[in-house]
DNA sequence: CTAGTCTGATTAAACGCTTAATCAGATTTG
DNA sequence: CAAATCTGATTAAGCGTTTAATCAGACTAG
């Protein structure tokens, strides 16, 4: 394969000297229109494709943006890293990725890598109740609003008032919420939002799965379907994957979902809309996020962007979720929306409010 | 912040010249080992880091590997990307990932855009019936063994013959195959396999989703009962996510599995443990296939790298899948484990074959 | 007509690293 | 003891780009 063409090839091709190429290529100094646009051909017509290393080299700049999250096999992380790829590959910028595999020295590990490897600036999305290294070079957490130092990210707690709301609304008293462990403040901004959206005249009491498995065994039962028979009619899991646990615990125990009981979840993974029932959960909305943490890294990297995409006062650090009513929800003690209504609404999510239909 | 110190930095603190500070910390010229160990602590005491740019542009590799994927939204990704960045990691590279958002000129571009980036190398998991486009740089393709330039990846028609053989030892005589599309290679494999697993006794249909959905619109009902009825016991997708919809569909219709029919999955994907009942299906192995491919890579681009971890007559191009025996296979016509024996035993993983306990 | 300004280009240095070529001095060899 | 060899270092060029400084010529202004 041939040695792919540099700047002075095109300017030897035309006589010029490379500086002047560059010039007009990047449209910065003083060339005429007229040379530009020869140097433009041949720089087309030789398949001229700029080197980043030496730009880099010259500029300081690498144009790579790192990714770093705390646990890569999450199954949220391809729509992060698909968000993010799209985002920063708008803006000019290529991806690297980083995997902390949820350790903390692995965390900074990572994070120094990318920084050798020249990564401009590092997106994180941190662990549980990790603190944000102190970086030498421009970091978007995206983690939760009430961390400290969180720089954008969707609004947990108002996910939970929104999953909240719609348990009340639905005619619950009684509910359970189930979180994995206690240091996570994702996990503690939604259970927030959730009883502050339940409000005060529900009961409401929360199960730490790590707290039962550390006595159980992991994949132990979680009591739920004794739950039940003290009046629980509702439990809200703060992820998706631990909402299916529920279900299938309780269909275990001869419970109906959501005949009998009603279960949401969190995140709205992949498969959330394909299980039986379809579970009620709460979407972020990834590709704003994204472009938010991006665009608040690139102000950070290069202040004189022309227009900053975003105005920093209107940004809002805390993205709104999103509610998607789906089967898994219903009034209690009602034999509402039996499981074969479920998958035969060509799109059920863009009806995302269901309540009316089942007080009526 | 501080600008980050550079090989002269230590070559002026030593008063050496920067060229044997080089050799020092690259261990390739010659100087004495005194010397050396004062370099190296020097170093160490000046937090040097050496500039991947600087080292790119003069020796013409980035050490970045590019990871293009069909699709990064697909729920497999998080596992290659894990898998694939710990592999690059251990042999000093980093991962930059390009989206090809299953459109193949998108894939195109992306590949691309990595290479302008400087990618050594393409590790590429192309889409369905991809041509794999002539690149100009080292490329590792993970696709399936029956696709020609493919470089490594999962048997799946071994892994197929898996299922099939499974679900005829079971005493299963109807099967049904569901697939996603007719210009899968994966798929293809898988069901070939299953089909040869299954033997020449049995009778085997196939059930196309794409031609199903285009008929009757996307979510549609595949008609899984009316099969049942017709004497189908055992239904096979090729994918966990068709097989979720196949229990999904079945327990709609008043269908127990395993009870009354049995359906099994592929990939295991990250639920496929949770649900009920737990999916029997088939895992890749993918820390060997990442490390085959990133091996591969490393012995395109360097050719003399000092032991090649693999050896090329040895390397097998198909990585044996491995079947995973849950809940959702059993025999037919037989009230063998009912659904509550679900995960209560600590691992069932670890016991990957139950056959036998059900044949005596 | 001369000094000043503008335009369109060139020169040259710099970015941080690698590496082939060179070199001085010490050591070995015939 | 002179010649050849070996050792441990230096010199200098080069990778491909950017960019500040410079410069020649053409034009404007006083």
């Amino acid at each position: 394969m041939a040695p792919r063409p540099n700047l002075s090839d095109i300017a030897r091709a035309l006589g010029v000297s490379s500086a002047t190429v560059s010039n007009a290529l990047s449209g910065k100094g003083r060339v005429s229109a007229q040379l530009s646009r020869q140097i433009a051909e041949k720089a087309r017509e030789l398949g001229y494709v700029p080197s980043l290393a030496g730009r880099a080299l010259s500029t300081g700049r690498s144009h790579v943006l790192g990714l770093v999250l705390a646990d890569i096999g999450h199954p949220l992380f391809p729509q992060f890293a698909q968000a993010i790829e799209q985002a920063a590959t708008k803006a000019g910028y290529g991806v690297l990725i980083g995997d902390s595999r949820g350790d903390v020295k692995t965390q900074t590990a990572a994070i120094d890598q990318l920084i050798e490897r020249g990564a401009d600036g590092i997106i994180l999305v941190p662990r549980h109740g990790t603190r944000i290294a102190e970086i030498n070079c421009p970091v978007a957490v995206i983690d939760t609003p009430s961390t400290p130092g969180n720089t954008v990210s969707a609004d947990h707690w108002q996910g939970g008032r929104l999953i909240g709301a719609h348990l009340r609304d639905l005619g619950h008293t009684r509910l359970a919420v189930i979180g994995l462990h206690q240091d996570s403040n994702v996990q503690a901004d939604r259970i927030g939002g959730i009883r502050t959206g339940f409000g005060p005249e529900g009961s409401v009491r929360t199960l730490w799965i790590d707290a039962l498995e550390a006595a159980a065994g992991p994949g132990c039962e979680l009591g739920l379907a004794e739950l039940v028979r003290h009046g629980y009619t509702a439990f809200a899991a703060v992820s998706d994957i631990h909402a299916l646990r529920a279900v299938s615990e309780l269909q275990r125990s001869g419970l109906s979902v959501p005949v009998h009981v009603t279960v949401t979840g969190f995140d709205d993974l992949h498969w959330a809309r394909s299980i039986s029932p379809a579970l009620t959960t709460v979407r972020m909305d990834m590709e704003k996020i994204a472009r938010l943490a991006v665009a608040d890294l690139l102000l950070q990297i290069e202040p004189d962007r022309s227009a900053p995409p975003v105005d920093e006062a209107t940004r809002p650090q805390a993205v709104p979720m999103e509610l998607v009513v789906r089967n898994s929800s219903a009034s209690p003690n009602e034999n509402l929306f039996p499981s074969q209504d479920n998958n035969n609404n060509p799109d059920p999510d863009t009806l995302p409010s269901r309540e009316g239909t089942n007080n009526a």
